[in-house]
DNA sequence: CTCTCTGCAAATCTTTTGCAGTCCT
DNA sequence: AGGACTGCAAAAGATTTGCAGAGAG
């Protein structure tokens, strides 16, 4: 089974075992999520999804991110900025992020010695750990050639 | 000179050249924060104020906050619930947080391999890191021992 | 039919801003 | 005196919630 079919199936058990009902606007808001990539904030997906079904409000795709998130097909990730960001996480290992704070663009990366590494210092503390981020904010390396540009045509 | 009088120095000398006064609030508000340890929220502070000078109201907490961190006295950082948190940021080098999601409790650490880790990514994707936050989320080793404790009750 | 959903509008919650009066310098 | 500062109240921006009508099972 592909992973689309398998994340939809999921979802729907996810509801049927809360006692909650499939229905057409949970399922835009479902498909149109598991089509985009990215880390989407509540509206940038409010935005897609309307473009679809221009009669889904956003309370809706609110209230199905959080669903999303409960049945792990969805993480919440905050970069800083005034909202949250919503990434896939079925099938989506973890992983942390470079934010370029001209462009906003997020470049992924993982690390496995910084994964081994903070379990160490979570065991030498004596902490359990459930999940954690790392971010790194800077320059990306288009918009330091965009600045040197600029600078040269000075 | 230690490191409150320098502090002092640092904010007032900022204050004067960015053409801004020196005021009885200010002062109350930098020193009430100089004499914290740890992470606080704007609100956590602006009560601590309160118990100094009960007339200081919030916005001058959140803008005087501002103005600390402007001159490098403070340094924002959040902690994934709702607010912002402030830590001392002059002569207190970068580190990371340990948060218990049962008692909010923050541990801080530092690791010099995951900060070179850091670097060595950043270098790799040619971006230029300015600054970056790492966070762990899990139980503290006290509340492991709570909850230890009551299913042992049971 | 019942019980959940939905979209709207209104409410939250933290942080910011406009304003009229107050206080440094 | 004059511009910057302050506290209040109101605004803002993201997210949540109450409600009455609509729809799934």
């Amino acid at each position: 089974m592909s992973d689309f079919a398998k994340e939809k199936e999921i979802f729907f058990n996810h509801l049927k075992e809360s006692g909650l009902k499939k229905t057409g606007q949970r399922e835009v808001i479902l498909v149109v999520f598991l089509k985009t990539e990215g880390h989407l904030s509540a509206e940038d997906l409010y935005n897609l999804v309307k473009a679809e079904d221009p009669t889904v409000g956003f309370t809706t795709v609110y209230r199905t991110l959080k669903l999303m998130c409960e049945c792990g097909l969805a993480r919440e990730e905050g970069m800083g900025d005034g909202f949250k960001r919503y990434e896939h996480h079925y099938n989506h290992p973890h992983h942390d992020h470079l934010i370029c704070t001209e462009c906003s663009d997020l470049i992924e990366f993982y690390s496995e010695t910084i994964e081994k590494k903070q379990d160490e210092i979570a065991l030498s503390h004596n902490f359990k750990p459930t999940h954690h981020s790392l971010r790194i904010w800077g320059i990306c390396s288009a918009c330091q050639k965009k600045t040197k540009t600029k600078a040269a045509a000075k």
